[in-house]
DNA sequence: AATCTCCCCTAGATAATCGAGAGGAATCGT
DNA sequence: ACGATTCCTCTCGATTATCTAGGGGAGATT
């Protein structure tokens, strides 16, 4: 079907991933959770997506993973950004913006 | 492996064909040309993607297409936007900016 | 004790794009 | 006249990310 008004670009989980992890470590269910809220209902992050990429993203080493006890007592894996990762991030956001500003462009055209 | 930096992210080549289509009638080719052009070598458009993209999009009633000469004077099917493609641009234009905007706004946050 | 919330995980399906071809027909260079 | 290049369309398999739709355990709440 077409782009649904939720659906996530591709590639695009990746990086609010690495812009989450940014800012402090956190487990998997946290980062949805921040993420959902910073883009409110425009953008959905299933959890079936989310870990997934989280393994392939730690797989590349962008990420590293240690068990541990969230605020609410709970055993979380928390995930931080490696120095590979905070390049990537950078690679990302940099590439982001310029395509952004190209789409833009071309919709603004008349 | 990781986004690359030409890659499309998935949803957008179908916005950019209805956008430069609802300009004018175009050949499969010229479309590919006229992205190109306008996000220069931000992002490729193979045709190995436009043209599967400009079949289902027809399938789907955006567009409809016609054949004809091009001005090289080569065979060459036009495609132009059918009033429920021009409904689709519109929706997927508004979709866009909300998603640009959102994830633009994560970015920038510190 | 039962239910709720938190948190993690997985499998199959879907769907879009890429990569790498093929091919025909008109034009251009020599 | 011939070969090479350009224009233009098309297809197939592989890749990859995301969605859907589950399951499950363990602490907190009632």
């Amino acid at each position: 079907m077409g782009t649904n008004r939720t659906d996530l670009m591709q590639g695009t989980l990746e990086l609010l991933i690495l812009k989450t992890l940014s800012r402090e470590a956190m487990h998997g269910y946290g980062i949805a959770q921040r993420i959902h809220q910073a883009v409110d209902d425009l953008l959905k992050v299933e959890d079936g997506s989310l870990y997934p990429a989280l393994y392939r993203m730690e797989a590349r080493g962008w990420i590293s993973s240690e068990w541990g006890t969230s605020d609410n007592n709970r055993r979380a894996k928390f995930y931080k950004l490696t120095r590979t990762g905070r390049r990537q991030l950078a690679a990302e956001s940099t590439n982001w913006e310029r395509i952004a500003r190209a789409v833009t462009r071309v919709l603004e055209a008349n």
